[in-house]
DNA sequence: GCCAACGTTGGC
DNA sequence: GCCAACGTTGGC
């Protein structure tokens, strides 16, 4: 089982909102960078779980923890002429870009911010999230990050 | 295949 | 709202 960390802005899609879904699952669309698209193709199982980072907002950070509900699958929104993430160059027959379905698992008793991580650069080396200009929505995390980061929970 | 122009991200 | 970093696009 591998561990991730995905960003979302608050205003736009939140831990609260996931948490209000029927059955707490959503599907995780609009991504439209290649990177990630290639991540959830071959890396990302169901089963494995992730952070939900809130970014462009008050107190950027990790705000709870998700399951990833299902492995990738086309989004839908790519064909959606009407939908912010329309793509007029994918086709149905060959789907360029993929999602997965999350589903809520808590939230943190208080949100680990990335003030704090910034704190603890030494332990937390060659987390992506903290990488000088690195701006990919999904990004890997390693277990010995993910415990650590667990620690942190409820300290600030 | 190069690279300039443009768009997006996201912290501050 | 600014701006740096990065990705994508498209002309050549």
């Amino acid at each position: 089982m591998a561990y991730w960390l995905m960003k979302s802005e608050p205003d736009c899609f939140s831990i609260d909102d996931l948490a209000s879904r029927p059955r707490q699952t959503e599907k995780w669309d609009g991504v439209r960078n290649y990177q990630v698209r290639n991540m959830f193709r071959d890396q990302m199982k169901q089963g494995d779980q992730a952070f939900f980072y809130h970014s462009s907002c008050a107190e950027p950070g990790i705000y709870g923890l998700m399951t990833i509900a299902s492995n990738a699958y086309p989004d839908p929104t790519q064909f959606d002429a009407k939908a912010d993430h329309y793509d007029p160059k994918s086709k149905p027959e060959e789907p360029r870009w993929l999602l997965v379905d999350v589903r809520f698992e808590r939230k943190l008793k208080t949100p680990v911010t990335l003030a704090e991580l910034r704190k603890h650069d030494k332990q937390l080396q060659g987390l992506l999230l903290l990488a000088p200009g690195s701006r990919l929505s999904v990004t890997p995390v390693k277990p010995a990050h993910w415990n650590y980061i667990l620690k942190l929970e409820g300290r600030s």
